[in-house]
DNA sequence: GACATATTGTCAATTAAGATGACAAAATAC
DNA sequence: GTATTTTGTCATCTTAATTGACAATATGTC
């Protein structure tokens, strides 16, 4: 190993070290490292010259001389990620603490990819202009479909009908930046596991749930890359044989059973029977989310709709706790943003066969813009490169 | 990071390069590795005094001065190794290039903790006391049933009837050695990954099956700890929700439907009924061994009985599939050993449904030994801080 | 309030490991 | 036979972490 990259890794610890203990000291670094306080004080002038980290002042203190809290400079540097969702682009500048500082959302008319790249690149450069002298140099992106992010190509987005797109290439010559890029549900997995729900649990399935299901597996702490890349991920995992067939070739896989379009079919064709009175009757359009909104204030044939596609994802999820044994499981994307009543559902439904101890099944808490802020974190990730101008890929 | 440590990890990278490279030079791993042909030289030179690598006769040259190659030492050190499978335990003692150069096999009757606990502490002390001088300071164990590879402890293992022992600290404190446990398919899973059927997949899972089913992930290139810890694991994923009830609470899972012992009721009840002439009628004893081995000579109804525990593994073949992605899949334990058609003919359905370009399934080819062998590859994977006397665990 | 104690952050000097450049050794190319 | 190429090693240099000393600054105790 080179002298360069042990400083590299040194730094990176020591600031891995600010991010994670509560405003530590450069003795407390120092200590927690193994290294001497001359080691840990010199990385630290070196991060603040940087103006990766800031000394803040001082709180409570014990007996001697009181160190100086070391906490990330919040000030100078911000990081950009956009994410594709909901027929809407979202971007967000956020801080060095994941803090969103700027954001904004854009719908795509007509949703063509001359258009969606026409829009992504406009905006890039609006929010690049903005801050000209902060915005770390790296753009974080999350797409929709089967992502490969060592190419950063979109190699299928069925819905969209885009096929082996290299956009990483595409923005890496419009922008002359390192360009990250993942499929959005990973991104949004990545905001839940870093300042969401997810944070402190190593081992965490996140399960985005939209036109179609996608999924971030996070084991031992660290997000898996090498999953759900070119197979259907768990949207064709059979939930039952005599289902419904499904395009992928199979019977009653879960896109068939618990997708978003089931609920919204099985919405429509219970309203077009005799039933009790319900919220969704004075509606024009039979939503996924006026249905899900309507269950959660307790309207009994929203709900029956919504059980009718939560059971199927039950039976995946329990597939998924016997196979990955997560110690959390988050249930976000669309589905799960409005699914206040389909997350508890499932929850409870899960809470009859295995120990609450042992799993927990929760609703996410970040909207749409959460997939942009992972999309940064991915920046963030690499923040000390980027400022010290190393190359990355 | 010290001093210290950054001379550990260049010699470590060191030392993978020579297990990976073909007979590199000094000069082939600086360039491979990016570092000066002095330090490659230098800790070349140290892991030489340390007897964990030798210089062998070179033997195609190019233009200029040739350089000497560098292979392991298989000479010196060796690795102890042992699993408990069978009712039997398996010792193996291994090269560094993971060879058998001893081995031996207990059966254990009765089959108690105690007696198992003195033939292996037995056992283990013969090969210790048999080669003083050769064997790597520490022991790798292969154990049944739920293990906590952090803790060292055998959470459960039902058919036993053991739970919660702390086998590590027993083992610890007899012989004062650091110890390395995993589960037994874990064990055999590490030894197809680094010398067998798994070798060059940075994604792949070893399914064990046995009288349950284990598995051990390799994703990213590493062998994942925290999957399948303290649930079922995939025994208990649910194929038919109105199957048989399992003692896990639920209806049709592959335990119930799949195992060995299904196996061997199919064919004890089919043998009851008019049947055509089969090579089992003439045994006295219906076991699973040889109900594979008429199978894998033809029997029809011998295959019958395969198919039949051979289906519901692959229902939850292809959720592994969708869910982890993995480039190969191998199936052992007992039932993969002996399974050769049962194992064609889950390769041929699931190729039925999915590219074999993109996904291969193949029958092990470790015997019961193999448990032993990857045993011991965890105490070849600490070779370099066993030999230095680092602190491990 | 005075003093002892504890802890922090920094400095100069020391140590250690990788890099550099030179050079002899040992092969092939022409 | 000579030029060319590549290897492995040596002395020297560079760099970053450590060590030990010391001033600064807090609390605890009498």
């Amino acid at each position: 190993m080179k002298n360069e990259e042990v400083e590299l890794i040194n730094c990176k610890d020591v600031l891995r070290c600010v991010e994670n203990l509560e405003q530590p000291s450069r003795a407390d670094i120092a200590k927690h490292l193994g290294l001497s306080r001359t080691t840990s004080s010199y990385n630290i002038n070196k991060l603040m010259e940087l103006a990766l980290v800031k000394e803040c002042e001082s709180s409570l203190s014990k007996r001697g001389r009181p160190g100086k809290p070391i906490v990330l400079n919040d000030e100078k540097w911000y990081a950009l990620g956009v994410c594709f969702a909901n027929s809407s682009l979202y971007f967000t500048v956020v801080d060095l603490n994941g803090m969103i500082i700027d954001k904004k959302s854009v719908k795509i008319e007509p949703l063509t990819f001359d258009k969606f790249y026409k829009v992504l690149t406009k905006n890039l450069k609006y929010f690049l202009d903005k801050y000209p002298d902060n915005i770390l140099p790296a753009i974080g992106v999350g797409s929709p479909g089967v992502i490969d992010p060592k190419t950063g190509t979109i190699v299928k987005a069925v819905d969209l009908g885009w096929y082996n797109i290299p956009l990483k290439q595409l923005l890496k010559e419009e922008f002359n930046l390192p360009i990250f890029i993942n499929n959005r549900y990973r991104t949004m997995g990545l905001a839940e596991a870093k300042q969401g729900l997810g944070k402190g649990y190593d081992n965490l399935i996140f399960i985005g749930i939209g036109s179609g299901f996608g999924t971030a597996f996070f084991l031992d702490g660290k997000l898996v890359l090498s999953t759900n890349i070119h197979t259907g991920g768990i949207g064709h995992i059979v939930v039952d044989p005599h289902g419904p067939y499904c395009r992928c070739g199979k019977q009653g896989c879960l896109y068939t059973l618990g997708s978003l379009a089931v609920l919204e079919e099985t919405a429509k064709t219970l309203l077009n029977l005799p039933h009790e009175k319900s919220f969704l009757d004075d509606k024009n359009d039979i939503s996924m989310v006026n249905i899900m909104n309507a269950a959660n204030k307790g309207d009994s044939l929203a709900r029956e709709c919504v059980i009718k596609v939560a059971d199927p994802l039950c039976v995946v999820i329990e597939d998924l706790i016997n196979i990955i044994n997560p110690e959390r499981i988050i249930i976000g994307g669309p589905m799960g943003i409005y699914g206040e009543f389909y997350c508890n559902y499932v929850s409870n439904k899960i809470a009859d066969y295995y120990n609450t101890t042992d799993i927990s099944i929760v609703q996410t808490q970040i909207d749409y813009f959460g997939g942009a802020v992972g999309a940064a974190y991915q920046v963030l990730e690499n923040k000390l490169e980027l400022v010290l101008n190393k190359e990355i890929d």
